[in-house]
DNA sequence: TAGTGGTCTAGACCACCCT
DNA sequence: GGGTGGTCTAGACCACTAC
């Protein structure tokens, strides 16, 4: 068959092949086509295939049997957080069976903290730009969000910013950075005053904190947050793969 | 140079690449040899040596850098908790920088609760044998794992049973099954009398909770299990990298 | 411009599972 | 035996970075 996506030919393999899967194109639980086949299809090397299958299955999303077949795991299919998922807060909310919004609280230059100076690696004097922001899940409100970014890193005069933006996509387009690994740590705290009201807690609770740092190619670090969430409303999944 | 260590060639490539960061053949934080020293060097093709770097980039061991070069991460090198550690206990002490050990405080067959029903999809009137061990970090108790294994999968008169052993090496040994995917929610609790008792703790406090799951490759549950710790004694980092 | 990593191909051989 | 996935090779071309 003629591919017509954008990006290389193992990333259009992989979209159609996510797609056929989750469309219920090849039957869920069942058996994909073998390899050859989908060579065949795709019109693509063994090789090409073979990545994109491997890429599947340490997400778990499929299951390979050797002498047997290549089968899709049904189980995996409802859960959209891979790993990646731990920062990407929309798609939690999503993947908890709710509609997620995004309000942004403030989002302002200051002096960094004793915390973020360490994180970030900052010189002395430099300053961050912090965003304070509210996710939202079918309008309620369920994690609030800190982020800190070196304001030597922002683009001149790119203000005002969107705080409707992931992290990502917000490193792209105001400081033309990309990501290339973050690292994370996850706490359980008790809730604290400031929590309990923005949060709309009846009363104070166990959250989860997840604290993280971004970090670019060059092993610079871009931004460091700390996240609420009530683990009673959005649940935290992770999903791990062993591909033998 | 000549291999002489066991498993398939990436394998052994993987292994030596990794010795040769540790132990800093390589300059830390330094470049490492081209792909195509690399292929000389071990006397492979160029897609088994992209094959390990790969692996080791989705690590977030090394930065790879198209015209460039690819570098250790030094930063994460200090970190041996990658994905996958979520189950590795001992690994998370060590992480942490204590002396693992193991105390397994109970192992019984016994009827299995609602939710590990449900968890490991047991059919009517089957049972469940049920591990509850204690993990210490430099002799102090740090984790409570509970662990449930349908009765069925145990190998008959395999008995007694090593509570030293970690999930997948119990499995093996007494189950002759192998762990494909495991599905963990991380949940945030108040630790309960028992909790505070077992592990030490001077006065109630939140708790990381870990429920985790196994499954074969047939997609059948292996085993569930309930595990608890203090952050605060215990990190619980991820890492998580992507490629591009 | 030279060297690096990124992508892709065609083909070989092996280990394993099913019937 | 026949098909499936697992491993590995040799070689091509492209995109990017540093110089």
């Amino acid at each position: 068959m003629t591919i017509i996506r954008p990006g290389t030919i193992a990333n259009q393999v992989n979209a159609l092949l996510r797609e056929r899967i989750r469309d219920g194109v090849y039957p869920p639980g069942g058996r994909l086509p073998s390899e050859s086949e989908l060579c065949d299809d795709f019109g693509v090397s063994r090789a090409t295939v073979r990545t994109v299958l491997a890429k599947l299955a340490t997400e778990g999303l499929i299951l390979r049997k050797q002498g047997d077949g290549t089968y899709i795991n049904e189980h995996i299919q409802q859960i959209n957080t891979h790993l990646g998922g731990l920062w990407e807060f929309g798609r939690l909310i999503e993947s908890s069976g709710y509609r997620p919004s995004i309000r942004s609280i403030s989002i302002s230059e200051r002096s960094p903290t004793v915390g973020e100076s360490q994180n970030l690696n900052l010189r002395e004097a430099e300053n961050v730009l912090a965003l304070e922001r509210l996710f939202y899940a079918d309008g309620k409100p369920v994690i609030l969000a800190h982020n800190s970014i070196p304001s030597r890193l922002v683009d001149q005069g790119s203000g005002p910013f969107d705080g409707g933006l992931n992290i990502r996509d917000f490193l792209w387009r105001y400081c033309h950075r990309k990501i290339a690994y973050a690292i994370s740590d996850i706490h359980s705290v008790m809730a604290g005053e400031e929590l309990v009201d923005l949060l709309s807690l009846q009363r104070t609770r166990p959250l989860l904190q997840i604290q993280i740092i971004f970090y670019d190619r060059d092993n610079q670090p871009l931004v460091c947050g700390t996240s609420y969430f009530d683990d009673k409303l959005l649940r935290l999944r992770l999903v791990q793969a062993w591909g033998g």
